[in-house]
DNA sequence: CCTAGAACCTGCGAGC
DNA sequence: TGCTCGCAGGTTCTAG
């Protein structure tokens, strides 16, 4: 459940379904699951091993267990298909299950990595006095943290010479954002996804910020958006954010502000959605 | 240094 | 029915 929302929404079952408990085994099934483990699958077993697993920690799309007294952290990032999934002790293996994570005590659940294709992976790292694993710390505070410097994004993103999509994809510019989140921000602002950053304003970046939190917090009071069963929380439930959205998704379908119908742009090697009235291109850039 | 594009994977649905 | 193609919510590497 890659993009914020979905990944806060995992955090939070692990919150509840898996802090304060203690590792009794891991069992690594698939190498490229642990491949950002740089000591290997054997490694990353036997160092959890007796942990005792804290409070779980997120930016942007990656979210941390902290080890109780280690200075290090399991980090999860769930790429494009991973999924968090607390289960019973007996439910039938998932096809797609890459790593399991035992606990020593009698609540009959444990941790399961699934994982289709395989661009996400849990991996162990030193955390600094934040307790932010060393690893991730190019990547940039999100919109929904209470730090996040407004001013300063403002000024990184005047300085790019690139269009306002790619930045918002950018997680050292700004974390969290995906392309279902950065169509939705930029129908909402009335933006153009190729607009040269260098045109934006203090204004106009202020109140995309506005909308980029607006979605955000919108779909997290739904549990996010799911299309299918690959996106899930720990309980395997989806989130209901997917009625709501504006813009991703819905070509040929009519703007839900001005009826004009939307249209699907290759983009990235993927796709952008877009409102052509609504959302007017640059000058000198092919809408 | 920076930016744009391709690569990394597996599976699904559409179209032939 | 079965094949091929295009597409999928992300990150990272390479080429320019």
């Amino acid at each position: 459940m890659p993009e914020l929302p979905e990944v806060e929404v995992v955090r939070r079952g692990l919150a509840r379904w898996v802090a304060r408990r203690t590792v009794a085994e891991a069992e690594v099934l698939h190498p490229r699951a642990v491949r950002r483990h740089l000591a290997g699958g054997a490694d990353f077993a036997s160092r959890l091993k007796g942990q005792i697993i804290g409070e779980p920690s997120r930016r942007g799309k990656y979210l941390w267990l902290p080890l109780e007294g280690a200075h290090a952290s399991v980090l999860a990032h769930l790429g494009m298909s991973g999924q968090l999934l607390v289960q019973p002790h007996d439910a039938p293996d998932e096809k797609h299950l890459r790593i399991r994570v035992r606990f020593a005590d009698d609540l009959a659940t444990e941790l399961r990595f699934v994982d289709q294709r395989t661009f996400g992976g849990l991996s162990l790292h030193d955390t600094d006095d934040n307790g932010l694993p060393d690893v991730i710390a190019h990547i940039a505070r999100d919109p929904l943290d209470p730090l996040f410097d407004d001013a300063a994004f403002h000024t990184a993103l005047r300085a790019k010479r690139s269009t306002i999509k790619r930045a918002l994809l950018d997680q050292s510019l700004i974390s969290g954002v995906g392309n279902i989140y950065a169509d939705e921000a930029l129908w909402r602002a009335k933006l153009h996804y190729e607009r040269p950053t260098g045109t934006f304003t203090r204004p106009r970046t202020a109140e995309l910020l506005g909308h980029v939190r607006d979605v955000m917090n919108a779909a997290l009071s739904v549990g996010g958006t799911s299309f299918d069963s690959l996106y899930v929380n720990v309980n395997g439930e989806s989130g209901y954010f997917e009625r709501s959205l504006d813009a991703y998704g819905r070509e040929g379908l009519p703007c839900r502000r001005c009826g004009t119908p939307m249209r699907r742009r290759p983009w990235m090697n993927r796709s952008s959605y877009y409102c052509p009235r609504c959302q007017r291109p640059p000058r000198a850039v092919p809408a």
